[in-house]
DNA sequence: TTAATAGTGTCTCTGAGACACTATGTG
DNA sequence: CACATAGTGTCTCAGAGACACTATTAA
């Protein structure tokens, strides 16, 4: 939620400053390791899809887990984000924002690993640019839940699957994220190509809060935000009154 | 938010992951430093004000920052927050949250070190418990500001307080959080005693959200919640009419 | 013409704001 | 008594749900 991050004020540089960080010892604290992982969000086929990678290697050999890596020394916690979505998928300008910060003790058997979560949000069609360089990779369903619940997911098999590490936790937490900020916040917009009908974007609500809405009010909220802009171009080829196509009016974000 | 955080669920063990295990070296990677820092808040005198700590060494020497510390190996990041506030402060038992993590290189000038922000939120009457341990400190009152705006800090004197690092971004992160959640999560009781009256419930809202609330519908609203219940004791020591006294019921949040 | 979805007009219900009024304490 | 704050009753207004109705496309 805070606004872009820059570095801080820099202190006045004084001499017994230089002196002290000469003399600091960096190694005098044990230090966890600090990842990253991201939840990618995307409807498809009347339902939410996340997007898993099968580890190759132990722990959790051959289970399905989140995206995720090392961050490096010299870059931010959301550039180290977007690096590994870009290198595990091949994705790039992605709405990308920070989620929690899980760091239980022993959530990873090898080491300490704190890991920074983030999710993302794309349109569907951008599922479609996905390369997995070398990888195992699922599009999993997410079971409708509602609030509280903990999220089923479904991959080609009928049993539901079981993530590695604490990722099912990361990723009930992404949910009720979405959840909670979709009434307030543009993010519907993120699941949806650059052009839409009024009756998708309230299919993304519904996807996200994991209930129907009333039609007739969803349209007037949503016509009366100033969020919306008509393209002034219909649907196309469907076998019915085709819709009005909208896009979102970014900055105006009332 | 996430539930309480358990361990993940431990793999199968198996001898050939055991043979990784062993030959993992977890020193391969560089690590940044883990640190959790905490903004506590609690209202005093018709503002809310933060408990600040006066820098003994550079960088920022005697610069005001908030209270924080190192992640250890073996504990939660919320039990790293609670035990940094316990340190810092004296105070135990004590509404903690995770805020968000600030990670930007360069926002300690000494080393990379990412930050796990906390909240914590006490009464006033709690201030008084507080015992810094051979340091500075200093409850600084943050002048009331809209939502956006970046809050201001006044200490002793007359000129508002600049913050050492990035601490004046993670406070106004933190009193972005609470102004958002106040609405709809029972977080205005962790700011008064254990009995208070609907008016100083009033007074609570309206310093967090910066802006004088309607007395009629904020009664209604609160009582129609369920989320009070009357002690059947009524304020003593006033000039006045006195009120009833409230207290929260825990677990029944609607 | 029918089926299907898009889109409009309007009634009702609920919650917030406004305001008038009564209640109960102190000095 | 005056004065201050606590607490109630009721009117109005705005937004959400419900529902009836019209519009426009394909088959």
């Amino acid at each position: 939620m805070p606004a872009p991050r820059r570095p801080g004020p820099q202190p006045p540089d004084r001499p017994e400053d230089r002196a002290f960080l000469a003399s600091y010892d960096p190694s005098a604290f044990e230090r966890p390791s600090v990842t990253v992982d991201v939840v990618l969000l995307a409807p498809l086929d009347g339902h939410l899809h996340t997007l898993l990678i099968r580890r190759p290697g132990p722990p959790f050999q051959g289970a399905w887990s989140l995206p995720g890596g090392f961050v490096r020394m010299d870059e931010s916690l959301d550039a180290a984000a977007a690096r590994v979505l870009r290198a595990k998928t091949g994705l790039e300008r992605v709405f990308l924002e920070q989620l929690y910060t899980f760091g239980t003790p022993g959530r990873d058997p090898r080491m300490r690993i704190i890991s920074v979560a983030y999710y993302a949000l794309v349109d569907p069609g951008r599922f479609g640019e996905v390369t997995v360089p070398g990888e195992d990779f699922l599009l999993a369903r997410i079971q409708p839940s509602r609030a509280g619940a903990a999220p089923v997911l479904k991959g080609a098999g009928s049993k539901p699957l079981a993530l590695a590490f604490d990722h099912a936790e990361i990723l009930a937490a992404a949910l009720q994220r979405i959840r909670g900020k979709i009434d307030y916040a543009p993010i519907g917009y993120e699941l949806l190509p650059e052009s839409f009908t009024l009756h998708q974007l309230q299919q993304v609500h519904e996807l996200v809060l994991g209930r129907k809405l009333n039609k007739d009010s969803f349209r007037r909220r949503l016509l009366a935000s100033g969020q919306l802009e008509a393209t002034g171009a219909i649907q196309q080829d469907v076998d019915h009154r085709p819709a009005a196509l909208y896009r979102f009016r970014r900055g105006a974000e009332g």
